[in-house]
DNA sequence: CACTCCAGATTGACTAGTCAGTCAACGCCC
DNA sequence: GGGCGTTGACTGACTAGTCAATCTGGAGTG
């Protein structure tokens, strides 16, 4: 057994964490107190800080677990020997998926994180941008062996590939999209074809005067 | 002359509007005081409250100011007879473009509200719904004339349209892409493409089992 | 033109409340 | 019995919003 989590004995620093995800997901990291998590983790206050230097270390804590998760995963992605496409539909399933296991951590994660540019982002953007590193590096593969375009930079791609699910989330988290398997799944496929495939049918013989 | 800038007499409330713009940009909505705004406008305290009656009016002001111009825009670029990706240029080129001419306020509008699902995001979800609907319109009506697939709902497509779009902005906030002329008009032909026209290659023979 | 008068603009000290973080003490387990 | 885990009352610092006082420009009047 784990040391930690010998007999009865609960790890109240993970309990904490755990209580942390709920608290901030519902009411936002700037909106809630500290006193809130320690509540819902049924814990003291003041063991918030036994474990916890300050507040923002608990997102910042929250953050860098999930995040190489999934870094980890990108990159294991990447190494298989599968085309583009197949790589950016696991990438896609990987983060929906996230999505589906835990909401109110992915929640926090975008919301609080990845797209706070005052605070909790600034701080966080080297592991950010590693994620988007990890997919033009996907897409730079494919550049090179010709099935994808070479007109468009792969950090480019990589950026309107991890933008568009993150929007996707995004409409989930603020209910925009029905929260079922279906909708899950069926996101994945869409996502994938959207992007790799684009908007336009295959024999669309419509003009356009755009660069 | 209109009636508010008549003679030497500023528009204080607009210097308010304006200075929160700069300070909310700077520091974040959450970290700035009250104080820091009207020092910022040359202004006492108290006259922010004689224009707002509350620090987050003056937020939802702002966003509201400039969100109808960018519905409006988008239902005006909707109604031109042109093929669906010029549409779809011209509503990057807006949304670019403002950032390009305002980028304090467009990073207040995109960090502060756009995103923050817990706080001001919620407020407004129906106008940034409507801005979706609109993109969706564009793409709906290319999808029964055929020039679009079928196979992707034009909501579904407009979320990424609008997702690789912000995320190029965040992109531009975060210092993570060059903020340059050049970089703003490239991105402009780059997200259509890449959205519309797909990142593979028409000669694409890759096969791929995602679905 | 000189003067009064007032409404709206402007000021900034102050209040009332909040909350992150501290700490001294307690207790439980090894 | 000693050290780590745990407690929660307390403090110190901060700030959104109030308000009574002051200012200012222009309309009204003789």
């Amino acid at each position: 057994m784990a040391t930690a989590a010998k007999q009865g004995t609960v790890d109240k620093r993970r309990l904490i964490l755990d209580a942390a995800v709920r608290v901030f997901a519902h009411q936002g990291f700037h909106h809630c107190r500290v006193s809130d998590v320690a509540d819902e983790a049924g814990v003291a206050y003041g063991l918030v800080y036994h474990y916890f230097r300050s507040k923002e270390e608990i997102l910042n804590t929250l953050f860098l677990e999930r995040w190489q998760i999934m870094l980890d995963a990108i990159g294991e992605i990447d190494s298989r020997e599968v085309p583009a496409r197949d790589k950016l539909y696991a990438v896609a399933s990987f983060i929906i998926d996230s999505y589906r296991h835990d909401p109110d951590l992915m929640k926090v994660i975008i919301v609080e994180v990845t797209r706070a540019a005052n605070s909790f982002g600034a701080l966080h953007l080297d592991k950010i941008r590693e994620a988007y590193l990890g997919i033009a590096g996907i897409v730079e593969s494919a550049r090179e062996q010709g099935s994808f375009k070479s007109a468009i930079p792969s950090e480019f791609a990589a950026m309107c590939f991890y933008g568009a699910i993150e929007q996707l989330l995004t409409a989930w988290i603020f209910e925009l999209l029905p929260r079922t398997d279906e909708e899950y799944e069926g996101a994945k496929g869409l996502v994938v074809e959207a992007i790799c495939g684009g908007l336009e049918s295959a024999h669309n013989g419509a003009g356009s005067s755009s660069a």
